[in-house]
DNA sequence: CTGATTATCGTCATGCAGACGACTATGATC
DNA sequence: GATCATAGTCGTCTGCATGACGATAATCAG
């Protein structure tokens, strides 16, 4: 491998963020819409290129921030669960006609917002829930959908079914679905970001036995709660556990 | 997110690969010298630029055969196990300190290689125990060893220990582990693998019940074999199962 | 033939997970 | 204020997978 620094071909380098929240009992992700040409119009995940000096997550937290106004970080700002990890890489030659482009595609993983956040440098913002976003051609379209331009730009549809599946599977084994808590939560909360996520209904008692029963997962703030409506639940917050062990079962089918 | 093609920062774009095997009950990986500045003469990973037109995954498969001539594909050629999928990708701003170079890595998991293989573009290559590669500053070494040009150069440590980490949690829940073997191999075999990647020591009995008790992981050939000494062991091959459920269990301490 | 080595089958106790009953404590409704 | 719906929490039972380990089988090296 001799070196040529005229030699190696040029890029240019992006990060490109899948967004997760749980929204009224549905995963949803953050989409943007293109106010650029190609894909003008459509919706597309948050992104931008990664600057000179810059390391790839610090840009990702970066055009995080400046779409969301959410900032990464363990005990930081408000919303403290934020969790930020690298998904993984897309560099189709063709997958963006303008030029030679690489995306290394992020993670993230948020409590519920109030709002899709504005002031970004995006026309507009929205949470979506990932099943509209992941219709394929030949899937069943309900007839007020807006047909292909709900279908994402460039291979972002690509890159959000792997961040889903990525978050699904993850929440198997690690206690990353506090992430989409608030601060405090019950565990019938806890339960529903696992219902929504994998897209099933989980036994309240068992899954109450399995999660109180796993050291370190939770810890008991000391109040209780009745926003849920029903008996005051006790609420908690996320233990230092990162690992499950045994996991979090996913149900069959 | 206004385009202008002359306002991205260039940027290389590499792949780097983390090549692993088990040779003698020891999980060990491919590690080229290097001929050229910097870190000239140190150990490190095989990789090298992505070309203009190349897809990612292509530049490592064309990569891992220059170096080691393996071919990767499922029912393709000599060597049909050979696995490889993307692991991470790397771009501290000063991880190279001759440009900005953003390394997309790759795993690769091969079966027993009966040479380091030459005829690659690198000086000269070889199969180092991952445990030797991955001491640490101020970890014990051998006398005799190399001392810290045993290290490997630019990040390729913490890429190595990514990688070596992947393949360990990858195989407790998914039949990869049968890319370490020949086409054909005992579950005496198999349990090797295990142990070698693990580090650790299986019950045979418990091993083997397991194994041949979960649907689509090995398929019996119709063979024996008695190349490990002692009683024949019946041959299998891969099943098509890709996804252990239950996983297997990594024992804990 | 004897022993070492490896493979394979079986048994038993433990523990977790799924299914589900029962009870508790709140707000909503009449 | 009584009743109902809702959600939370504690228990019980059963099946199954696992860990620990005994026992047997089939080869090779002396």
């Amino acid at each position: 491998m001799p070196y040529d620094p005229s030699a190696y071909p040029p890029f240019a380098v992006t990060v490109d963020l899948v967004v997760l929240t749980v929204r009224k009992h549905a995963l949803c992700a953050l989409a943007v819409r293109r106010g650029e040409s190609p894909f003008q119009g459509r919706w597309a995940l948050p992104g931008g290129f990664v600057a000179a000096s810059e390391d790839l997550g610090s840009a990702a937290a970066r055009e995080l921030e400046e779409e969301t106004g959410l900032r990464v970080g363990e005990s930081a700002g408000s919303a403290a669960g934020v969790h930020l990890e690298q998904l993984a890489t897309y560099g189709a030659p063709d997958r963006d006609p303008r030029m030679r482009v690489v995306s290394v595609a992020h993670l993230v993983l948020a409590p519920d917002l109030p709002a899709p956040v504005s002031g970004g440098d995006a026309q507009s913002a929205r949470w979506a829930p990932v099943h509209t976003l992941l219709l394929e051609a030949g899937d069943e379209l309900e007839p007020e959908s807006d047909r292909d331009s709900d279908q994402l730009a460039f291979d972002h549809g690509q890159i959000l079914a792997d961040g889903v599946e990525r978050a699904r599977s993850k929440i198997e084994y690690s206690a990353l679905a506090t992430a989409f808590c608030t601060p405090e939560f019950t565990v019938g909360e806890l339960r529903r970001v696992y219902e929504a996520v994998w897209g099933v209904a989980l036994d309240p008692r068992n899954f109450h036995r399995k999660v109180t029963g796993t050291p370190g997962f939770l810890v008991p703030s000391g109040g209780t709660t009745t926003r849920q409506g029903g008996r005051p639940a006790q609420l908690f917050r996320a233990g230092g556990a990162t690992v499950l062990n045994p996991p979090m079962l996913r149900p069959e089918i």
